[in-house]
DNA sequence: TACTGGATTCACT
DNA sequence: GTGAATCCAGTAA
């Protein structure tokens, strides 16, 4: 299984958000499969909307991870894209597939589809901090840099069939005109509510 | 410097 | 279905 070149995530959110689905993603032990995403356009709830110091990262670079912190307790991690462009897609749902034990101890349940059914469940599962943030999501750059390698990456997997994925706007973001797109693969028990 | 609000989660009713 | 927890980044003054 090899990792996703860095030049495969330029490309817009919205075209990025349903391909990462089926990808899987690996930090250390803990191995999953991207079930859900969810891309922002221009809406004024996103971190895009306005570059600031903390979503710089999404104007600087694709293909990197952008790890914030929200709601005074929670870890998000978005993967940045579009080249050229301002962007990133939110992973919002993993289904786990290794290092199950790593994570139950991290999300203290035994409950599987409670690990990673949300984005803030996702990083805590897979440790996922603000440490992680602005680190190239591809091993394969890393070492073609000389750089530690980050061990925080996305691996290439067979593209999900669209008849399997579903787009949803997401509701009870009221602040913006534009609603993000929530993508996910449809009957998977791991995608968040 | 102080204040406000948030891409969430979970316990409780 | 509702509300509390919690603290950082952004903004206004």
């Amino acid at each position: 299984m090899n990792p996703l070149p860095q030049s495969w995530f330029a490309k817009s959110a919205l075209t990025l958000a349903p391909r990462l689905l089926g990808k899987v993603v690996k930090k250390g032990s803990c191995v999953g499969i991207i079930v859900e995403t969810e891309a922002y356009g221009t809406d004024p709830a996103s971190h895009a909307y306005r570059v600031t110091k903390r979503s710089a990262p999404m104007r600087d670079s694709w293909g990197h991870w952008y790890v914030y912190f929200t709601y005074g307790m929670h870890w998000c991690a978005n993967v940045t894209s579009d080249k050229g462009g301002i962007g990133a897609v939110l992973i919002r749902a993993v289904e786990p597939k290794g290092g199950l034990g790593t994570m139950k101890h991290r999300r203290k349940t035994d409950n599987i589809r409670a690990l990673c059914s949300g984005p803030a469940k996702f990083c805590q599962a897979f440790g996922i901090t603000g440490a992680q943030n602005k680190s190239p999501v591809t091993d394969g750059f890393a070492r073609h840099t000389g750089r530690s390698v980050s061990g925080f990456a996305i691996y290439d997997a067979p593209e999900i069939p669209k008849t399997r994925i579903a787009t949803s706007p997401r509701v009870g973001i009221t602040s913006g005109t534009e609603l993000p797109w929530r993508f996910y693969i449809k009957g998977n028990p791991f995608v968040s509510r």
